[in-house]
DNA sequence: GCCGTTTTCGGCCCGACTGTTTTCAGTCG
């Protein structure tokens, strides 16, 4: 699918275009490529059916754009889009990753100082040479710097949710061929580890040189690193690499269990097996050189006398200690949530009616959805006021009194304002279902100001639930300084629920908060923060992180039953 | 560059915040 691939270079298009100050056209470009981000259709197929018509018809896609389109999918190119990189031959989505960077000043930084990237940009900031430039000064300077720093951090990781869908493609791919007998994804990616370092996949093979070759074809490879009977690397368009194992049907276990890792908690297996004079590598468990386990993982820990461990859970951070004392957690399944309370509609800044939304939530198997839009403080995401949620509930009753077993429930996403009090009235908020409140505006509080802001809205006796409690965006904005075992004590003794925010980028709670919420006894509550109605199956990215932070059904509230879920709301 | 319609061109989200100015430009959400 080239959704994802043109919907990246029409959002470069827009920061070129904005670097020339260039008028509405950025929006423009921006606008389709959401719409070609989130569309479920593959551009290809409807090019395929219906030609540039068809292309057309994609909400902000119009004439010019169409041709980009065909361009892309005929030569795998867009010549505006060269030209511009070649008019203004500097990696800008590279400085404007830095927070406070944009496309303007980056083209001021190119004119006076010739900076093309981050290295040359990281020079000139430590040289000084960016504090004297008009329109610069000190504070710029080292936010540069700190950007900087925070972008080294994350670099060359890609967010689980944007490797997914590759790694699902390839799987289904891989599954149908002849030569597979088995086949599975490994290393962190199977652990579900919120950002990816590169992609692992094992396969039991009859006929491996033939399913290599077919793995090195694929259409998304860029460049081959290696070839050979057991092992091949690619690095494909999304950027990232992937490598394909091959292993025999009586060491797939083991493999999978020594490609899967961690590193730290294969050490730890291979030590166990040790103590009981056994060896334990990616061939299988042996004891002397005759093999005694390695078809499967299940049978692999058992030779070592350990259960089979969760995959989300092989960090070497308790679990193996937990599974030798019969302590291991019954995580929560992937299947185990009845609904989804945080969820935005096209009253705000969604993109589909209540009505729709509802519709999606129901084919996904679930019993109860919730709205919650964004209230007035947010303008820019055409926040509720106190009057709109009434209408607003009026529109809900309508839909429920049609409705059977299911039920739409009317929340708000409220905003906590500086002092921590709440941008809608008690008044307000008593009528609702259930409401959450969340920050949403000056993010570089001082850590013990931040923690009594957030803990003043929880004791707002009409507050449910927290949103996205540390503010995270990964690899781009670090979280907002807070005490967290203050704010876990307030919501023990308060009864509020800590958010598990299910997008990619948030994963907010981080599965270490998510275990010492468990542990503290705080429930959570999973949710989407979906702003279209393909976005709610993003759930099963907060499902795992509740995994890897060793969460059992019982701990997340929206497992429960309406009738249930209901009595922890205020 | 797209959209919607007043069907051929005007409008396109906009306020808060920051850091830099000395009244505002750029960025963010």
């Amino acid at each position: 699918m080239k959704n994802q691939e043109i919907a990246k270079i029409f959002y470069e298009i827009a920061n070129y275009l904005e670097m020339e100050e260039v008028a509405f056209k950025p929006y423009a470009y921006q606008r389709a490529a959401n719409t070609l981000g989130a569309l479920e259709e593959d551009v290809e197929d409807i090019y395929e059916q219906e030609g540039l018509k068809g292309l057309e018809k994609i909400p902000g896609v119009g004439k010019n754009i169409a041709l980009k389109i065909e361009e892309y999918i005929k030569t795998g190119r867009i010549k505006d889009y060269e030209k511009l990189k070649k008019r203004t031959p500097i990696n800008l989505g590279e400085i404007i990753a830095i927070q406070g960077m944009g496309p303007k000043q980056a083209r001021i930084l190119y004119q006076k100082l010739k900076i093309k990237n981050l290295r040359d940009l990281e020079k000139a900031a430590k040289a000084h040479k960016i504090a004297s430039l008009f329109g610069f000064g000190e504070k710029t300077e080292k936010n540069i710097l700190e950007g900087i720093a925070f972008l080294k951090k994350s670099k060359g990781r890609f967010l689980l949710g944007e490797i997914m869908p590759v790694v699902e493609e390839i799987l289904k791919e891989l599954k149908k061929r002849n030569e597979v007998e088995k086949v599975s994804v490994a290393g962190s990616v199977r652990r579900m580890k919120e950002t990816i370092g590169d992609i692992d996949i094992l396969a039991v093979s009859k006929n491996s040189s033939k399913l290599m070759d077919f793995f090195v074809s694929r259409s998304e490879v860029v460049k081959i690193w290696g070839k050979g009977a057991t092992k091949s690397s690619v690095k494909v368009k999304g950027g990232f690499d992937i490598d394909l194992r091959v292993v025999p049907a009586k060491s797939y276990g083991s493999a999978l269990q020594y490609f899967t890792g961690s590193k730290e908690h294969n050490i730890a297996t291979r030590r166990i097996a040790i103590s009981k004079g056994l060896k334990l590598n990616e061939y299988g468990v042996f004891r002397g050189s005759k093999i005694i386990a390695g078809r499967t993982e299940k049978e692999v820990y058992k030779a070592i006398d350990l259960p089979l461990i969760p995959p989300e859970m092989r960090e070497n951070k308790g679990e193996i200690e937990a599974a030798l004392e019969g302590n291991l957690p019954r995580l929560i399944n992937y299947n185990d949530i009845k609904g989804d309370l945080h969820c935005h509609s096209n009253w705000n800044g969604g993109a589909n009616p209540i009505r729709e939304m509802a519709k999606a939530a129901r084919e996904m198997g679930y019993q109860y959805l919730g709205i919650s839009d964004h209230t007035k403080f947010l303008r820019i995401e055409h926040g509720l006021n106190e009057r709109q949620l009434v209408q607003q509930r009026k529109e809900i009753e309508k839909l429920n009194s049609k409705l059977k077993n299911f039920h739409i429930l009317h929340g708000a996403e409220t905003n906590i304002l500086n002092d921590g009090s709440i941008d809608i009235k008690d008044q307000a908020l008593k009528k609702l279902d259930y409401a959450i409140a969340g920050i949403h505006s000056s993010f570089k509080m001082k850590r013990g100001q931040m923690t009594e802001r957030i803990i003043k809205a929880m004791k707002n006796p009409h507050i449910d639930i927290i949103s996205h409690p540390t503010g995270r965006i990964i690899k781009r904005r670090d979280e907002y300084q807070i005490n967290f075992e203050k704010i876990l004590r307030a919501a023990k003794d308060l009864g509020v629920i800590l958010e598990i925010n299910s997008h990619p980028e948030r994963l907010d709670l981080k599965d270490e908060y998510i275990r010492r919420a468990k542990e503290a006894g705080v429930k959570m509550i999973i949710n989407t923060d979906s702003h279209h109605k393909n976005q709610l199956s993003l759930i099963k990215f907060g499902i795992s992180q509740a995994r890897r932070g060793w969460v059992e059904s019982d701990d997340i509230i929206n497992t429960k039953p309406l009738n249930q879920l209901l009595k922890y709301f205020k």
